[in-house]
DNA sequence: GCCTCCTTGTGAAAAGCTTCACGAACGGGG
DNA sequence: CCCCGTTCGTGAAGCTTTTCACAAGGAGGC
């Protein structure tokens, strides 16, 4: 377990899920070959994974379905919970504060913040927002989660660090400058449509050629 | 212009925006160096990505802002608009309706559709939500963004295809099987928090948690 | 025991992506 | 006109990630 590559971690994510399919399904023991199927993946791509963080399989047989959950839990910290806030009470961060999957899985947004007056005071889910000038290192938030729009995005990230957090989830869609004791993950789901229409721009309409227009110099 | 990776294509989607936060600044050109700077990339990994689609910038000057503009614009199919129709009316779904930062690229959600009786007829954003059964070929969505629980994914995903949709918006946290002739694109929050959980588990504890059980002496 | 059929774990090869380094183009100044 | 400082475009090198292929472990039948 010298160092492990962060698409292994996401995939990890991913058998975690798929294992709980499989879990229901009743089975006991699953093989690589079956859980690449279900990803889209090849086999020897599971394998290579998991063994990377020890032999969890067995020859012959496959992973034993509850030992490979009890595994990849631990792994991923999903074993405890993490106290997270949020900062941007408006559609996105509504959104999130209501979202199972968080919860589920050891996220407890225990605090929402903004910085327009108008929304001070208002109840998301049960929590008052509150301004955003009251972060402070006194609750001890573990994860801050950034869902301000994007102009506001690097000053909270900023408030964030000073608060003590030691992770950060953001979702306004822009590159942030952090500390290097901090870690930081972005849900662009901007980028993720883009990417979308340069695919079906270019998938769809093979008949439809680009006309471009010479380089202009300075001007 | 063989064949352009898939990081190339997001790392456009940044020189998109940076390129935007740089006109606002009154620039006329810009170096690959300093949109490298802003991104935390290499000024070479900026020229691979452009002038893998053509000779965007000129020796000694940089790139031409209103230019560069213009064709990556173009590369991503955003000098158009897309219609799509939304599946899933729940607090996600609500907050993708609202979310500006789509219809502000060309982004149009048309309509919007649930499986519960108890949501359909019920107004958002001035979208009346319809029954997920309605969803025909008849309104030409192009996109389906799926907003459903996760049980229900593979199933919406499956009338989206069946409604003649060419691209797939999937933010259920899950894989679907998709027709090769239908792109997908996956916004998947519960990795991403779930690759931050690791990070912080591994960073911040580094010898902490460690009860597993190693089946063969490896390392 | 022995044979057969599975499936993991893992070096090695292949593929993919990023960084380096340098030739070539460009504007400006003397 | 020629030199200088700047910056692009790009083959080649370097690094990372994925895939291949096979030895070795394991279960069951006889």
């Amino acid at each position: 377990m010298s160092h492990i590559s962060e698409p292994t971690v996401r995939r990890l994510s991913n058998y975690y899920r798929v294992r709980e399919e499989v879990a229901a399904e009743g089975k006991r023991m699953i093989s690589s070959h079956l859980l690449a199927e279900r990803e889209g993946i090849t086999s020897a791509q599971v394998r290579k994974d998991l063994s990377s963080f020890g032999s969890f399989g067995r020859r012959g047989l496959g992973y034993h379905v509850e030992h490979l959950r009890d595994e990849i839990r631990a792994l991923l910290g999903l074993d405890r919970r993490w106290k997270a806030c949020l900062v941007g009470a408006g559609h996105i961060g509504s959104a999130l504060v209501g979202y199972r999957g968080f919860s589920d899985q050891g996220f407890d947004i225990a605090a929402v913040f903004d910085a327009d007056a108008a929304r001070v005071g208002r109840t998301l889910e049960g929590l008052v927002v509150r301004h955003v000038s009251q972060l402070s290192p006194d609750d001890g938030f573990e994860i801050g989660v950034i869902a301000t729009p994007v102009r506001a995005a690097q000053e909270v990230e900023d408030l964030l660090v000073a608060a003590g957090v030691h992770g950060i989830l953001n979702f306004a869609p822009r590159k942030l400058r952090v500390p290097a004791a901090v870690t930081l993950r972005t849900v662009d789901m901007t980028m993720e449509f883009e990417s979308l229409s340069y695919a079906l721009t270019h998938t769809r309409t093979p008949a439809v050629r680009r006309k471009r227009t010479p380089p202009r110099g300075r001007e």
